[in-house]
DNA sequence: TAGATTGTTAATCGATTAACAATC
DNA sequence: TAGATTGTTAATCGATTAACAATC
């Protein structure tokens, strides 16, 4: 930050330093995959422009929501166009990095471990590189094509395949020791599965999947039938 | 809404009606879940009491908050003592529904419906009645349990077992046409794992698990390293 | 040019945090 | 009783919505 002269109202106001990036809050993040997705059927059934009043309606949210998300990361329509679908569906891309490649791994070779290498994030940019399972008599086959490796090998392979994201879908009871480990060989992600909360550093970024919190916050909205008033 | 003298102030404010629930905020339905789960983590290791203070420092949220949110259900504690664990664990878990059985069933016998079947929801409340698919080879089969039973039977099944909660892991080209089935003979409540948005009546719940979204939040935030600054 | 629609500032709304009186 | 800690109101902060000048 740096104190810069307003002439406008005779103080001094803070402003960004140039280069300096805006912090864009967790609202805005979680909402850009689902301005990807539907900015990429739009493509596939080729609707070339859209106004943010039309994407509006389609994705029930407000036009002006949609017009501030954008302009965090700059301006990707034109005034009296709207936006081109093709552009603005490979900037958000850019933006949320599914243009490169990230090498994942799992760890678990149980139901979900096999469901999640059955999955194609491929296409998306994230490539399933191998499956690490503790159980000796798993090693050697493939689960959809992606080789099932001991966890003897982990660090190996990390460093070797520049593995990033690690999917940890193993019992409550070890998840934490093994995250320990993924983090002390670089691993920068973690996309957990597990019931619990993972302890890492500062920089390494952790996304939890917790069902089971998923499926309580729909009991809630199962009991608390707001039919009564309109709030 | 009636309007009530406040002698303080001299003027006409406007208070809730007796019996009319407050509308709770989606941000603190989604922390319920997790109070719920730390609780009963500390009630298993035979913690009787804790204060908004120790919680607030073991869960990274502030005491404030966690204050607020639970004096939107009511006065769970006593001035001077804390909160008692059990009872509080308790409480939350009327609030979250999860108190009394929810029968579900899961559509879709791919991989992660597999994994759905095999997960244990039923020592959380909610108990897995069947799993449906479209292949008849599969029928009269089992996972872990659980009956594997065809299309043709879903109505009946559902009136006869009163199904209040169906998981959708089908391929996104049926799900809408499966949810519209399920919506009409009477399932309250939708746990969505296609990549898509339903389109069900206002009284009909939905819960997504968006996993590619969740895949992409992450990438986000690896290539956005937000190491500079303190935000 | 006139009409449309963005980018952006200002106004509103809601959620989080701070403070403290009530009370166990 | 004195100390601790809640329940709750007030202050702050941030996110959403509205409005409109800029401009294609």
């Amino acid at each position: 930050m740096t104190q810069i002269y307003n002439s406008e109202c005779m103080i001094f106001v803070e402003e960004k330093d140039f280069m300096e990036e805006r912090r864009i809050s967790k609202a805005v993040i979680k909402r850009l995959p689902r301005y990807y997705r539907y900015l990429g059927e739009m493509l596939n059934n080729g609707v070339e422009r859209i106004s943010s009043g039309e994407l509006s309606s389609k994705m029930q949210v407000t036009a002006s929501q949609i017009r501030q998300d954008l302009n965090n990361f700059g301006g990707f329509g034109q005034q009296g166009y709207g936006y081109n679908v093709k552009y603005l569906h490979d900037e958000i891309g850019k933006i949320l990095g599914v243009d490169k490649m990230h090498p994942m791994i799992i760890i678990g070779g149980g139901n979900f471990g096999h469901a999640l290498a059955n999955y194609d994030f491929a296409k998306r940019g994230f490539e399933t590189k191998a499956v690490f399972d503790v159980k000796p008599e798993l090693v050697g086959t493939k689960i959809s094509g992606i080789p099932v490796m001991l966890m003897d090998d982990l660090e190996d392979f990390i460093e070797r395949e520049k593995v990033e994201i690690a999917i940890l879908t193993l019992p409550k009871s070890r998840v934490q020791e093994v995250a320990t480990r993924l983090v002390n060989c670089g691993v920068k992600a973690l996309w957990n599965f597990a019931h619990l909360d993972l302890d890492v550093p500062d920089d390494v970024v952790v996304e939890n999947v917790h069902l089971v919190d998923s499926l309580m916050q729909l009991s809630y909205r199962i009991v608390n039938d707001d039919s009564n008033g309109m709030g």
